[in-house]
RNA sequence: GCCUGGAUGGCGGAAUCGGCAGACGCAACGGACUUAAAAUCCGUUGUCCGUAAGGACGUGAGGGUUCAAGUCCCUCUCCAGGUACCA
């Protein structure tokens, strides 16, 4: 007999699985397919963390079991490898960031194999390759000529000592994450994509999608959708108009006073002489600050008076006209009229500035109340009412009259009044903004786009793309805050060739969004070069039936992909309104971590572990043990190589869903891989090492054979890996007991292991005495008729709490247990003197008897 | 602040429709095997009282609904993730 020698047997099965193309997809089989997706992984120079496999496993062990269930499926891996790490290696030391990628892809992709995943490798795709990027840029093309790319100023953290744009993540407060120097906004020409125009689509689709809760909401959240209505207020003295957004139309009468970001374009215009000096320091200063710094500042309000005054149009009061920084240029229309007394915000500035406070609601007594908010403060204007109430104080001559309305109503009934009368409508808003698209980088994809000397764009032929990237040998930002690209000289140069004209090429690069954007597409069609992917293909494997991935993406890359889908949607070359039916976020894997009384962090390498605990290496001191991120400074990183040269890839991946549900956040524990690796060498010793016979089973070894296929399909069905290994184990403990292994117990149990463990799967099946994968070999179907009994253990309660437990024939009805129950010793002397109230019987579980 | 999750033994976690809380694993303890150790196997293990039989308590805290609550309702605390002057 052969003991369980995991390291040659993954191997062997990781060789044959490759070289005979076992999982290869095939386009349009006759079973039904199932398309399972991955979050394709940036190929960092560190490696695999923990935390990939997680999903990866999950996603694996999903697809194995759904071939056996007799599905063709998709399941493909690929490489974001676009992105700065590999570019500033190369600042450094020089080395070309193909090359950097290069190597970093095949580390990833061999410690991937490690794991034994069932990838299709025939479909690996990588956005860097310009097979790929060619694709990308056409999509860009189609985005162009939809009018969903334009090019716009837009201020970009500008870093001169550095002489380069920096990301928002590499500015921390105010100044260069590397080095420490400030960081100005600066105004670039920069390519942006009109999200915007699918706000409404984005949202609305987002009904239909099986996500969870959660993520949808944060996409809601980021589109951030609100109505309410504009209104336009003229200027006092000035042939001007400024037209506010409103959420809460109905406040009009209780504005006192009006503010505008200070780069609202009217505001050189109505300033007074008197206040421009004011007014341009506070401009300038609001210049230099960042979105991010604006609202990190955000104790104190700040603002200066322009000067002018404007007309409130429900009552015909001058208000004056402020500019504040607490009002963004980029949401609505840069300007509100202020309502301090039903406005937290406002209510602030007013108080800071000496302004008049006007209610206009009287306060429902009950919530204010509950909220601690004193009536009287609010109606003298003394404190802010946000919540319901009637309305008070609004009414006026021109036929406007909403006292005693309720908010819902008089919003409606102001907002039909100013339609009548011209000067509002109502209006819908997103706080979600256009996409800025362009990167000052070299290490992406690069535009095809040539501005031409007389200073129109033109985009370079379909049939020329794709657009490589030049060689260069530096890739140090040009200084000026251009990309790198800006040092690429005659790849720089376009002529014409039939005017002539000269014409220079685009330098910034896209983002690396891009190539993530649409990669879930070309794994259906890798290898096309006429199309991005065969139209024909592509209506047979989409949408994506489940993407599994970090929740870290729930926003941004979601919804970037969701837009350019619903784009190629419009195009009519995608066949589905959206690309992930459904998605599943794995938790976060965190490492174990110390800290001392006083709640100081210990790197793991200054821990010494003894019986009575963890205590530090130096000082002796006694140490908690407690669940953190992993770090490198904390030293509590684990390394997947280390855990499969130890236990093996069947071991690490069975912990890894055995750990807990797969959406939830959870500490690693090394002790943890020992217990499963003791389970598989257990379910070895249990086929390979004993004997297999072909007697019959006995009725409680079906019990458990069916009971098993139940749970564990089941289980499989919800994503419930933890609760599936479990009850393998439970039918591990049963079988090790039996003298011999009946061999259809062995067969089935092996088939139900191998998309937990593969390896040993395979090899088990090879000890069973099969020739075959057992990849396709068809699932167990579970036979409801094994798992009754004749007998049940029925809890006998008196008033609810446990008193007894009987045995029952199982298909008794109510009446029969009771009497039974009422029959049984325990029960006739407990309720001897006492009157029975009620009997509740729950079959095949409980009797509760009421007395007293 | 707001939104979304979550809180169950020493630890990770389990518990269809409200129906025996703690499956499975780890750790710990006891035993067998062994010259010994490792490995393996068998057993114990929520807390408290009790020699025992047995009893009381127990799913973040407090209240409620119910014959019966980890599960449903109300109030609160803490933790994690997201978001942040969005008018």
């Amino acid at each position: 007999m052969i003991e369980y020698d995991f390291s040659a047997i993954e191997k062997k099965w990781q060789d044959f699985w490759v070289n005979n193309k076992i999982f290869k997809a095939e386009d349009f089989s006759d079973k039904p397919k199932y398309y399972v997706l991955d979050m394709f992984p940036y190929p960092s120079g560190s490696g695999l963390h923990v935390g990939h496999p997680e999903g990866y496993t999950a996603t694996d062990i999903l697809c194995r079991y759904k071939r056996m269930r007799g599905f063709n499926v998709l399941h493909p891996m690929g490489w974001d490898a676009f992105g700065l790490p590999a570019e500033q290696y190369a600042i450094e030391t020089g080395t070309h960031p193909k090359i950097t990628t290069e190597k970093n892809i095949s580390t990833f992709k061999k410690q991937i194999q490690a794991l034994g995943f069932s990838y299709d490798w025939d479909r690996e795709i990588n956005t860097t390759d310009e097979k790929y990027y060619k694709w990308t840029q056409w999509i860009f093309i189609q985005l162009y000529n939809k009018g969903l790319a334009y090019i716009d100023e837009v201020a970009v953290n500008w870093c001169p000592a550095l002489g380069t744009v920096l990301a928002n993540e590499e500015v921390i407060d105010g100044k260069s994450e590397r080095g420490g120097h400030p960081v100005i906004r600066k105004p670039m020409k920069q390519w942006m994509l009109k999200i915007t125009a699918y706000a409404e689509r984005l949202l609305s689709d987002l009904e239909d999608l099986d996500w969870s809760e959660g993520i949808k909401e944060m996409q809601r959240n980021w589109i951030g959708k609100s109505t309410g209505a504009e209104v336009d207020f003229k200027v006092d003295g000035h042939d001007a108009e400024i037209t506010v957004y409103t959420t809460r139309p109905d406040t009009l009468f209780g504005a006192t006073y009006m503010v505008l970001s200070p780069e609202h374009k009217l505001v050189e215009r109505i300033t007074t002489p008197a206040q421009s000096a004011a007014i341009d320091a506070y401009r300038r200063e609001a210049a230099l600050k960042s979105d991010l710094d604006r609202t990190e500042l955000n104790t104190e309000k700040t603002g200066v008076f322009t000067g002018a005054y404007a007309i409130n149009p429900v009552n015909g009061k001058k208000i004056p006209i402020w500019i504040a920084d607490y009002v963004l240029a980029s949401y609505g229309t840069g300007a509100i009229m202020a309502v301090p007394s039903h406005d937290t915000r406002d209510f602030e500035f007013a108080t800071k500035f000496d302004i008049p406070v006007i209610c206009i609601i009287d306060p429902n007594a009950k919530d204010a109340a509950a909220e601690n908010i004193n009536v009287a403060d609010v109606l003298a204007g003394k404190a802010c009412w946000t919540g319901n109430g009637k309305m008070i104080n609004s009414a006026n001559e021109a036929g406007l009259d909403i006292n005693g309305m309720e908010v819902t109503q008089s919003k409606a009934a102001t907002i039909k009044w100013l339609e009548e009368r011209g000067i509002g409508k109502g209006a819908v808003n997103y706080k979600l903004r256009d996409w800025l698209f362009s990167r000052q980088r070299y290490w992406g994809e690069p535009f095809p786009v040539i501005h031409m000397e007389d200073g129109s764009i033109r985009l370079v032929d379909e049939k020329d793309l794709p657009l490589t990237l030049p060689e260069m040998k530096e890739f140090k930002p040009s200084g000026t805050g251009e990309s790198p690209l800006a040092n690429a000289g005659e790849w720089l140069d376009y002529v014409d060739p039939e005017t002539g004209m000269k014409g220079r090429r685009e330098t910034n690069t896209m983002p690396q969004w891009a190539g993530s954007c649409w990669y879930y597409l070309r794994y259906i069609d890798p290898d096309n070069n006429s199309q991005a992917f065969d139209l024909e293909k592509e209506k047979y494997w989409m949408p994506v039936d489940l993407y599994v991935g970090g929740a870290e993406h729930a926003v941004l890359h979601l919804l970037y992909s969701r837009f350019w889908h619903k784009v190629l949607y419009d195009l009519g070359i995608v066949s589905t309104k959206e690309p992930f039916q459904r998605l599943v976020n794995q938790g976060m894997i965190l490492g174990i971590s110390y800290k001392d009384s006083r709640g100081a962090l210990v790197p793991n390498d200054l821990v010494k572990h003894t019986p009575e605990g963890p205590v530090h290496m130096q000082t002796g001191e006694k140490l908690e043990e407690f669940p953190a991120k992993m770090s490198k400074s904390l030293k509590n990183v684990v390394n997947p190589d280390d855990v499969i040269s130890e236990y093996g890839a069947d071991s690490m991946r069975l912990y890894e869903m055995f750990m807990g549900p797969l959406e939830a956040t959870k500490p690693w524990n090394t002790k943890g891989v020992e217990g499963v690796f003791r389970f598989l060498r257990r379910a070895w010793r249990m086929v390979a090492e004993s004997e297999i016979s072909d007697r019959k089973m006995d009725a409680e070894e079906l019990r458990t054979l069916h009971a098993t296929m139940k749970k564990v399909t089941e289980d499989l069905e919800t994503m419930g890996f933890n609760t599936a290994i479990s009850q393998l184990m439970v039918f591990v403990n049963e079988f090790s007991k039996c003298e011999t292994l009946p061999r259809e117990a062995a067969e089935k149990f092996v088939i139900m292991l191998s998309p937990f463990a593969p390896h040993i799967g395979e090899e088990l099946w090879r000890i069973l005495g099969k020739d075959d994968t057992i990849a396709y070999e068809p699932w167990p179907e579970f036979n409801e008729e094994f798992l009754k009994v004749d007998e049940v253990e029925i809890l006998i309660q008196l008033v609810g709490k446990p008193k007894t437990r009987m045995m029952m024939p199982s298909d008794i009805d109510q009446k029969g247990m009771e009497n039974l129950a009422l029959a049984n010793d325990e029960v006739k002397a407990a309720i001897a003197g006492k009157t029975v109230r009620k009997i509740i019987c729950v079959p095949g579980r409980l009797v509760n008897i009421v007395a007293n």
